[in-house]
DNA sequence: CCCAATGGTGGGTGTCGACCTACTGAATCT
DNA sequence: AGATTCAGTAGGTCGACACCCACCATTGGG
């Protein structure tokens, strides 16, 4: 039985492709896991920020911001609402409108998910230092504002 | 209708964890549609990778080192084997083992997935500059072997 | 006033990855 | 030889995610 068989192939440590997607993969998939200690996931997460960030929103225009299909935003507002983190309301002007409003329990729940994505991103960049930390995060900001 | 819809909330981009699972998906998914074009998925590359880099494993030890479930292995195999990039051979000192080898067609095979690979990575890191991405790459290969 | 377009809703589809179980043939231990 | 462990195999499950279509209420244009 050989000895060394933990290591990952150098053909596929050398693609940044590679590092990325993996690495990428672990985030999420420990922030998932956080997250759902707390009924949640991912797009519930998106959805509480933009609110927090842009104030209300149509649900057509969550779904554009976030890049998801419209009718996907229908279920996760639903479970929202159902933990009383946001509100439904028809708008008064154009009455096919939904308008969603995050509450104040909605508000303290994305605080609370930020403190766990926080403490995921601690223990994911763990083998860096505080600057080396700033340059990564300067750099994916870069890849995701241009692709 | 309010003007600008398409920005990321900041309280996601903001987390570095969102960035790299973002960043990372979205390399990921570009390399599984150009992987795609040839027929195979991200484990083929893998365990194609693994096989030039180590030379023949038992498919256990595939498993093992590529950290997925053994039964798993043997459906990848199959594809690659039918494929003629991998040849499966009974162990003859341990009749149990099955020795997985790489093909001269299957190390062609892999050239040409770490070719479609170098794309899409230079798509995805096209706003980097050529040290930008060296130091991308470095950071990254530290968080791997740390995490 | 009728018709086309729009926002929301419900339901269903397909893929993918991770996982789990039962079974086989072979090796190993006693 | 018998029992146990191990490698591989076939099959199915499950959750996440993305996507798509049909339908309803409403709106706005001709």
């Amino acid at each position: 039985m050989s000895v060394s068989e933990n290591e990952t192939p150098p053909s596929l440590t050398a693609l940044t492709t590679y590092l990325l997607s993996k690495v990428g993969k672990s985030a999420r998939t420990r922030l998932a896991e956080r997250l759902a200690d707390h009924g949640v996931r991912l797009w519930h997460m998106a959805v509480l920020a933009a609110l927090a960030d842009f104030g209300p929103h149509a649900q057509r225009d969550l779904a554009a911001r976030l890049g998801i299909d419209p009718s996907d935003v229908v279920k996760v507002i639903d479970e929202l609402a159902r933990a009383g983190q946001v509100e439904r309301n028809r708008d008064t002007a154009d009455r096919r409108r939904v308008s969603v409003t995050l509450t104040p329990a909605g508000r303290a729940a994305l605080t609370a998910l930020t403190a766990e994505a926080t403490a995921v991103q601690d223990a994911v960049l763990a083998p860096l230092t505080e600057q080396e930390r700033v340059q990564l995060h300067t750099l994916l900001t870069r890849i995701h504002r241009g692709g």
